[in-house]
DNA sequence: CTCCATGCAAACACTTTGCATCAAG
DNA sequence: CTTGATGCAAAGTGTTTGCATGGAG
């Protein structure tokens, strides 16, 4: 059983609906390899077939994101994006300057031991973090 | 001579003119200890009684990141925001779940190693990196 | 006096809200 | 049927653009 599958399968045991939009959304995240924002899903949306307004867009994304299925991911574009919580290690991005593209990085436990110093340090209760590189692609660097 | 003379004294000698907008943005900027977003600058601006029209504001913001005199930090409320870029140590970002509170923090080396690797792996030329934690801050702790 | 810098209004892009309607279970 | 999900229109918010005016040097 693939990813959206089980998310769907969970949702619905909590007793939330599984609508065409919902399964089609978290098909479409499914299928990304990088994160995406509003508008982009909606296109895709339209490009299966399964149109959707773009309030639902919204507030699907806004509700996988507090079931916890997906994340908000800044690049600095002046949208929010969203993918898939990575499963296995925690991987951060390489987001280019010039195009915007976004690769996806696994980068080995590099920040972890610095969570407890900073929580003690500045009594922060740290619950996340996000490291992201940014430079030239490949393919911008001409 | 701190900070903001000496940039007003970099952007005179480079030919820019220094108008009363400029300066007291510079002014606003050196004083914030943490990330302004454009419409909290106006309102600062206000405050200190040199009102000017947003698109000043943003046409400013966006020179003097040209400049290289601020850069981009990217919280996740929507909006752009800018510091003075850090003189010495590379620092870093505490960012309240809560109330968007940004807290700066110093971390000594923890990435630049991976850099390298990344480089060399992914073909991706890495010129700046962030890194921001997230979660609560002592206050909205409750 | 000469341009760079500013103001203003309108347009843009992304996102949110309120409310009526629809459809999954 | 019941209630969560969706569509639609309108408003909200941050940001950009084009063009005329203003002021630093």
């Amino acid at each position: 059983m693939d990813r959206s599958e089980s998310i769907l399968k969970e949702l619905r045991a909590k007793g939330f609906r599984i609508t065409r939009a919902r399964s089609a959304m978290v098909r479409i995240l499914s299928d990304a390899d990088s994160p995406l924002g509003a508008p982009e899903m909606a296109r895709l949306m339209a490009e299966v077939g399964s149109s959707v307004n773009k309030t639902t867009i919204y507030r699907e994304l806004e509700f996988f994101k507090g079931q916890g299925f997906i994340t908000e991911v800044l690049v600095g574009d002046g949208m929010r994006r969203y993918e898939f919580k990575p499963e296995g290690l925690h991987h951060h991005h390489l987001v280019c300057n010039e195009c915007s593209a976004v690769e996806c990085v696994e980068v080995e436990r590099c920040v972890e031991e610095h969570v407890r110093a900073i929580e003690k340090k500045n009594d922060f209760k740290v619950t996340d973090h996000s490291l992201k590189f940014f430079g030239l692609c490949a393919k911008c660097r001409t």
